[in-house]
DNA sequence: TTGACTCCCATAAAAACCCATGATATTCCA
DNA sequence: TGGAATATCATGGGTTTTTATGGGAGTCAA
């Protein structure tokens, strides 16, 4: 499970490290690390290989001429399988780094089962928006099932 | 699994490098690889000799003598098995250039068990139109859901 | 010979790999 | 418990390898 935020940067190469918390969660589990452009965002969105072979597999239980399988087989194409150097740094693809804005700071968000990367400003405007809302709506209603824990 | 994009260029002698991770991926599975007329769009679509023999399989299970099965198998026996030079290249057979209007340069596509060849142009079309999908539908809904997870 | 095809080699750019360092965090011991 | 010794992390930079691509020499058939 990817948790916190951390502020790392982005290098003349493309370089940046991914978080040793995150590392350690792949490694844990055996996994590779794929990067991909976020359905609902202007962010970079990090998974698992096998959590990507669902997506896949699910393509192939839809009706291969919906829009659904079109878009996820979009999303497919813009989904880059990272490696690591010795150091722990992955390269962003240039795909990437331009759908997110990024220039050379990138911020990292755990989100449970995947993770977003952010551009600084991008960030900030979504952090804003959900402090807004909050204050607006006040918290949300969770209701967590008793499968669930 | 296929993944990523990239735009590589095509030759005088229509040749045509096959990026290196849908290599590894051929390799790693020890399988061949098939390029042939995608059913459903203005492209070449590349896969495994054995992913292939599925849509064979599911040629078969139509009726025989069915408009369907017809067409299906006139696009099949378009299928060539491709044989790469030492620098990972194929010569993609003019047949399915033609087909797929391909001039100087191609773009792959990979979408997960296959992936797609096309022209500049038309991926262009392709990726717009999944963009617009995407604004007015939202996100797959299956995404949403644990389930579909 | 001409054209089409198969091998083979050359190269620039990009990616992978390696080692170094400063800043933090952690351990451990007096 | 203070603080030195150690480990870890994020980052920088250089070297080697790989990738994509161009082009030529040999081969076979018409």
């Amino acid at each position: 499970m990817f948790l916190s935020t951390s502020h790392n940067k982005i290098d003349l190469k493309f370089r940046v490290s991914i978080p040793a918390t995150y590392r350690f969660q792949l490694e844990k589990e055996g996994k590779q690390l794929i990067l991909f452009k976020s359905l609902q965002f202007k962010c970079i969105e990090g998974t698992t290989t096998d959590r990507m072979q669902r997506y896949i597999d699910a393509i192939d239980e839809l009706d291969a001429l919906s829009d659904e399988a079109f878009v996820l087989r979009m999303m497919m194409a813009d989904a880059f399988e990272m490696k690591f150097d010795s150091g722990g740094r992955v390269i962003i693809p240039e795909t990437l780094i331009d759908f997110a804005s990024l220039t050379d700071k990138a911020v990292f968000m755990g989100i449970g089962e995947s993770f977003y990367i952010w551009s600084p400003s991008e960030y900030q405007n979504q952090y804003n928006y959900s402090q807004k809302i909050l204050q607006e709506k006040g918290p949300p209603k969770l209701i967590l099932s008793k499968k669930g824990l």
